[in-house]
Formats: C-alpha cells, sequence, structure tokens
DNA sequence: GCAACTGCTTGTGAAGTGCAAGCAGTATGG
DNA sequence: CCATACTGCTTGCACTTCACAAGCAGTTGC
C-alpha cells in the first residue's frame, strides 16, 4: 500500500517525499555536519529528534534513493550513512532555505555562519561544495576538502554557540 | 502559550514555519495560480487541500506576516488574500523545489512547463517575477505582467493536462 | 565480566490530517 | 421578494503522525 501521489507538479512532488518536520534536518545534519552514524544524528542534532522519527526517517529517505547504509568495517554494530547524488543535488534547496529564514525569520540569531557563507558564496561555492559530498559520500577521489571544512566548522561553531 | 522555537538555525527556522505539506502549496496556488479567495484555494487546487487545513494555514500564514488577508471590495464576504513580501521572496525557493522535483522524482511528469521555464530563466526570471508579484500583491505601480502571465498560463495548462 | 555503546523498537498520549456535513451572511435570477 | 447558489469558514469524528520515555539484544573496550 503505497501512499496514492496528489498531483505531478513537481513542486508537490518534491514537497511528497521532504515536507515535513524532520527529513531535511536529518539531511542537513549528514550534509553540513558529517553525522554518519544513528547516534550521532540523535544525541548531536541541535533540535533534538526523536529516536523513533529518525529511524523512520532514515528508513524512508533510503528507500526514496536520497540516503545509502552501508555497514561499518570498524564496529559490527554500526551503519554509516552517506548521502546519494539525489541529495547533494539538494544543496541549492538547502542554501535558499537558509538564505530565506536568514532574513524573514524573526528569531533568527545574528550569527548565521554557516547560512550566510552559502549565501555569500553563492551557486559557485555550492557547486564546489557539492563536488566535495560527492568525493565524500559516493566514493569519487577526495579533493582538498576546503569548503566542506569550512562549512562544517560553522556549524559546528553555531551548534556550540546556540547552547552556550 | 507559543511553540518554542527548536533552535536558531536558519534551515530549521524556515522549516517551523514552512515544514509541512500544506503551506508551501497554498503560497504556490497564490503565486502562481493567482488564486485570491477561499474557494479559489479549496476547490481549483490540484492536491485537494481540507476546508479546514485551508482555513488553518491561512490563519497561520497571514499570522506570520506572509499573507495579508483585506475586504474584496466588490463582494462584502468575500476576502482577499495576498502575499507580502517575506513570501514573495520565497521564489528562489520554490524554484530550486521544482527545479529538483522534476530531476529527482520519478513520477514527475514530462510537461513540467512551468519548473523548466523557471528553470531555464533562472535568477533574472525569478527577479523579473518577483517585481510583478509586488506590483500585484503589494500594490506598487503594474508594469507590462509579461513572465506572471507566462508562468500563470503554463501552470494552468498543466492543471488542465493533469486532469486529462 | 561488566559497563558503556550500537541501531532501533515499544507503549502511550498529544497533535496534526482527512473527510463530510453544516452555518450565517451575501449575492443573483426570475 | 423569494428561492437558490455562493461566501468564508466551523464542527465532529476517524485516522495517522509525532513526541517522549523506556527498554532491548548484540558489540566493544577495559
Amino acid at each position: 500500500m503505497e501512499k496514492p501521489i496528489r498531483s505531478g507538479c513537481p513542486i508537490n512532488l518534491t514537497l511528497e517525499t521532504l515536507g515535513d518536520r524532520w527529513s531535511l534536518i536529518v539531511i542537513r545534519d549528514i550534509m553540513f555536519g558529517n553525522r554518519r552514524h544513528y547516534r550521532d544524528l540523535l544525541n548531536r542534532s541541535e533540535e533534538g529528534i526523536a529516536s523513533n522519527i529518525l529511524a523512520d526517517r532514515l528508513k524512508k529517505l533510503t528507500e526514496a534513493g536520497l540516503l545509502s547504509a552501508a555497514p561499518d568495517p570498524s564496529h559490527k554494530q554500526k551503519t554509516i550513512y552517506s548521502l546519494t547524488e539525489p541529495a547533494i543535488e539538494l544543496v541549492p534547496l538547502l542554501a535558499q532555505m537558509g538564505a530565506w529564514g536568514r532574513r524573514h525569520t524573526p528569531a533568527s540569531r545574528e550569527l548565521s555562519i554557516r547560512a550566510q557563507l552559502l549565501e555569500e558564496g553563492g551557486p559557485p561555492m555550492w557547486k564546489a561544495f557539492m563536488k566535495e559530498l560527492r568525493a565524500l559520500h559516493l566514493g569519487a577521489r577526495p579533493p582538498r576538502r576546503s569548503v566542506t571544512r569550512e562549512l562544517n566548522a560553522a556549524y559546528e561553531a553555531e551548534l556550540a554557540a546556540g547552547e552556550g
């Protein structure tokens, strides 16, 4: 019993796979925070996702082809979640979401460093980031990871600042 | 009793106001379909939103400052809903959503004319469209409405094709 | 061997969604 | 001027999703 598709409108179709409170949060944490394991996503998420919701989203996103799950060679119980190409191509969407939230949301803290970096960098930076994500998650040959490291650092810094 | 904000991350803040199944659908129909009245949004929506959900979203989006509601001079019972500037600036986000859905969604019909137009037009077209939306919804002086008409026509054509 | 950790499930209540019906106040056509 | 249709919603009820806390079998490190 698959749920029926409501319309063929691309905006609607995107909403049908990502239009809920948590899917994009999970992808954000994997993408910008490089959280690759279940417990990482569960405990180090700023918003505090519930464990059953996280399990459900990981399952659905994997089934939808946005994530892949692979066993961790270094630990028999660990699963490594990776972004697939469709998820990597969400970078422009997440960049626009960040830009909008930064501008039009009352409580958006002044130091939205990562969103600001992504906004100022624009499409060229997005593309560089996507290229690096492909290396990190799809097994392409790894370049010098400058953009990724910069964005991850900004993400972690904001997390730390948010808890202070 | 306001619901608490989960984090100051701009992506999360955007999701807190728009991260549900229907909010962006409503904005899309007002934006691209120029549906300005409750019954228009209710009956001519491709996805078939429920009346109570529509009422709730119109209320919440108005409270959030994304829509404005004004009485219709020509009909004492009608309310005209208009996009405010924050909603108009969702154009790039919706364009990216459409572009992603068109590429990465299995059931995305071949004729996603509107999404394709927005994708090919890129940021210059988005800006022209936003300018026209400002005239239409914020009372700025109206230009020749070429982009709006083109996108609306594409939207209606797809709706008609979807029902065939 | 034992505590800490692994991904994930279960139980329970609250919140959101989906569907059908209805309601008071207009407009409209004859 | 009266029946009819239309206006923006509301109500009631079933169903699904979400949220929070607790727990569980297997694995690892000491």
